[in-house]
DNA sequence: CCAGGGATGGACT
DNA sequence: GTCCATCCCTGGT
């Protein structure tokens, strides 16, 4: 049986709602036939055309955000600071350019093989605490982008762990200054009192 | 073609 | 907790 979340789910055009699904949901990867996987723990919703914190703010469509534009369900995987793959699920329905940045994991399945991608000897918290640290320890790079989330190289299971609803706490999204007023809206959720937050 | 930017990480105290 | 190096890629020309 698969757990894999569906078509449905990324359809959703209650970007917000989504976000916090997403919580408890666990991210899986099968890159060079190694398979990796971690609990969701923390999230950054972009809502599009309307948020000045989105790249596809005022519905710019570039090569790089083309992603956005598509219908929900694939990966918007990019380069910030030169170094750094972060990684998105597109959500909403098709021009609804919308997307979920992932930013902390609990490690799950395959934690050597994270480990020896981060360059750690042992499991702690910088392991997946963070956008980009988490991206390295899947094997997630720009080689992934607009892949998706139904194949098998990247999706996302249920595996039914409860997440209580008073455990998500929100706050303002990280490193989005640029976006005014808009830097201030509680887009950012994730589980209260977790290790896996990023810092 | 190239100037400028960027949803951060890690080294250090 | 604080500070700052990062460097590839994008997009406008």
């Amino acid at each position: 049986m698969s757990n894999k979340l569906s078509h449905s789910f990324y359809k959703s055009n209650n970007i917000l709602q989504s976000a916090k699904n997403l919580l408890g949901k666990v991210l899986c990867t099968k890159i060079n036939n190694q398979f990796t996987s971690g609990k969701i723990i923390e999230v950054e919703a972009y809502l599009g055309s309307n948020d000045r914190a989105s790249h596809s703010y005022n519905n710019k469509k570039t090569q790089r955000t083309a992603p956005m534009f598509a219908s929900g369900g694939i990966s918007y995987v990019y380069l910030c600071y030169g170094i750094h793959h972060l990684f998105n699920v597109v959500v909403g329905e098709k021009n609804n350019p919308c997307a979920i940045l992932i930013r902390g994991l609990e490690p799950v399945d395959g934690v050597n093989i994270m480990l020896k991608r981060r360059n750690l000897n042992n499991l702690k918290n910088e392991l997946t605490n963070g956008p980009g640290k988490l991206t390295q320890a899947l094997g997630i790079t720009t080689q992934i982008n607009k892949k998706s989330l139904l194949g098998n190289k990247i999706w996302i299971e249920d595996y039914n762990l409860h997440v209580i609803k008073k455990d998500i706490l929100s706050s303002s999204r990280i490193g989005v200054d640029y976006a005014g007023d808009d830097a201030k809206l509680p887009y950012r959720f994730y589980i209260n009192n977790n290790k896996w937050v990023s810092k």
